[in-house]
DNA sequence: CATGCATATCAATACATGTTTATATCTAAA
DNA sequence: TTTAGATATAAACATGTATTGATATGCATG
């Protein structure tokens, strides 16, 4: 038995590979304050007031990306007493992002012509 | 003569200036059937409507999909008599898909307590 | 140049979601 | 339990954009 979500399709189809996930995960990434929230946060969890003073955004824009980020299941929370410290779920997003910005920086590089 | 296009562990990351460019990518990246449009056209090149036959969506929406991943310079196309081909502008990007693929993957198994 | 096919664009709609302002909830401590 | 700070949520608003249907543009062929 397959232990995954009830996806259970008989189509021919060369690809039944079911991309959804990832595109929500890509989704939530696409947003220049998502990717430096990770950013800080990759390196040691912060409290939502550590970021938002890294950031300079308002204090509800950051915990409404957080709640984003976290229903993407990329960061986790833990209490230490009244703060709410953020970390990476997963340390792989990291060098994902990181090949991002390379190809991002390559496809314009070779746009204006190098 | 650098060509590392292998997942690495640890990564300076070499990105916390400026993460609009990535952003931008991933946010074209968002939907299922943009990533189901590169995985077709990354093994060889496809006019629209072989396209538009694979995903079974409507030309015109293949073609405004087409559109944006052109924006996001993530493909490139050639004409060759009525047919527009498409072809993916970079092929890094599938190894960049297929890890957020297996992420996605691993968080929900983790989520969902394996 | 007229016809048929391939693709792109346009107008209209619907929906998702980012952002702000205000307020509520939670926690620790006095 | 009252107070103050930290965080989350709600309401209102704005914006972006996916989707559809209709139509236009481009290209080959007869």
């Amino acid at each position: 038995m397959e232990g995954s979500l009830e996806t259970e399709e008989k189509t021919e189809m060369p690809m039944a590979d079911d991309l959804s996930a990832p595109a929500f995960i890509a989704k939530s990434l696409g947003f220049e304050s998502r990717l430096r929230i990770l950013s800080v946060i990759g390196q040691k969890s912060r409290s939502v007031t550590q970021i938002v003073e890294e950031l300079d955004l308002s204090q509800p824009l950051v915990s409404h990306h957080l709640k984003e980020l976290r229903r993407a299941l990329l960061v986790s929370v833990k209490r230490r007493g009244p703060f709410v410290y953020y970390q990476l779920a997963d340390k792989r997003i990291l060098p994902i992002i990181a090949q991002l910005s390379v190809l991002a920086h390559d496809l314009l590089e070779k746009r204006n012509g190098f």
